[in-house]
DNA sequence: CGCCTGCTTGACCTCGCTCAAGGCCCGTGG
DNA sequence: CCACGGGCCTTGAGCGAGGTCAAGCAGGCG
């Protein structure tokens, strides 16, 4: 049987290869998995935390809720570590939402103490990796601080295209899972105006959606209007500690 | 003589108190000191980076540049790890510039490795920290996406508050090293809206300022049209694996 | 004294929000 | 099978927040 946290660390190792002790000790680590339903709640904002939370399979995202609105931080893909930012903190200080059906795996906090006491190389590639989170954080900070709808909407489909691609999941077309008020919440933009925003990039032929499906239709001139950038995602960058690999992992 | 890491050391023991033997070494970190003018670049974007910046004195942010913009991403006070979340990058990814005369120190990182591996708890206590200045880029997200013009502000002023009076630089006032267009940059806001809205917050009598010193006149009020929370901002909440203190560290 | 930088204010216009209604798709029940 | 209802997407109209341009003003400094 192999342990659903293989996503994870295949995720880690597209930035540097790990030894082979390291990587058989993440994939040994006890997981539990459980499956979630659209819009179900996850992790609940002020929850005690205790385990990891790593997605094997869906979208979710990280949210909180401000009056009635909520605002989306983060959306989370196949592979990625969810809440790992929450490791050395009692609580959960925001809520994790499933965006479509969604499979996860969780791994005991405790455990993973153990498992840095061990490997404290895995200690600094996992803080690694909730640094290019934060790098991340920045980004979408720069975009909804500084960039007007169109441009900002774009900047999000190509994050989505980068990011899909990085794990060989775009197939010429990224199908997303949630609604369009749902992207609206993590850009700051109102259901109205994204809805308007996009038919005017569909309409200047950057890209196309055939009910959730999205297809980037002009590249470069998206890219563009976007100013995107893709160095952020720290998709490839080793950390320092790891040495680069000799040839690419599959 | 005081090493210049013992104001980043209080910050952390604000959080919990440390083992006798984990501050000393922290504190016996080699350390080089250096002082930057107002508006002075400490570290360009894309810099290599191979030594970790405290801030002693002053004021510094986190900024990129966007097109001719600059957005600022974050504000370092006194006794901040300025740039810590570089610590397992290659590479800067955004730039730490002064506002006003700011004093810091550098150690090398290679030093803080050294000391990650013989005390493996330090690691896991700066990683927190890491992970408190992500909670804090989250709810700038929420602020910068949810929040008008007026409460986004009045929530800028009062994380300034709970955040100098938690260091007891909070003398019944603050004075920002800063002109308005940098405060403007840091709320996604364009400098004359910024000042309009603060006009209207000063003349609700919420606020006063004379010069650069800002006076909080009516935190209530202020509080409920910010919906301030300082939860976000970790100010006293334990990493999970150390202690509580028995009583406050002065 | 004059200049430069930063704060302040006015006028104007655009972007984006709100309210509202209509259309499409799909699931459910008659 | 169709009728109905409920999401969700789409579009229109109107308004208000916030951006841009521009001018005046206050303080610091050579």
């Amino acid at each position: 049987m192999v342990s659903r946290l293989s996503d994870y660390l295949r995720k880690l190792e597209r930035r540097g290869v790990l030894p082979q002790e390291e990587r058989d000790a993440l994939l040994s680590l006890p997981a539990r998995e459980r499956v979630f339903d659209d819009e179900e709640i996850a992790i609940k904002e002020g929850q005690p935390s205790l385990e990891a939370m790593f997605l094997v399979d869906g979208v979710v995202s990280r949210q909180r809720k401000l009056d009635g609105h909520r605002q989306i931080i983060f959306f989370c893909l196949q592979g990625d570590a969810v809440d790992l930012q929450s490791i050395w903190f009692h609580r959960a200080d925001h809520s994790i939402v499933s965006h479509g059906t969604s499979r996860a795996v969780f791994v005991r906090h405790a455990d993973l103490y153990d498992l840095f006491r061990e490997y404290p190389t895995l200690a600094m590639v996992l803080w690694h990796d909730t640094l290019v989170d934060a790098s991340i954080l920045r980004d979408w900070n720069l975009n909804v601080g500084h960039r007007r709808a169109r441009p900002r909407i774009a900047h999000l489909f190509l994050e989505f295209e980068a990011r899909l691609n990085a794990i060989g999941a775009y197939d010429g077309g990224l199908r997303l899972p949630m609604s369009q008020k749902t992207l609206a919440d993590a850009l700051g933009l109102s259901l109205v105006h994204f809805n308007k925003s996009l038919a005017i990039l569909r309409s200047d032929g950057l890209l196309k959606l055939t009910g959730r499906r999205f297809e980037i239709l002009d590249r470069a001139r998206l890219t563009k209007l976007a100013q995107f950038n893709p160095d952020y995602l720290h998709l490839r960058a080793p950390p320092k500690l790891i040495p680069q690999p000799e040839s690419e992992p599959l």
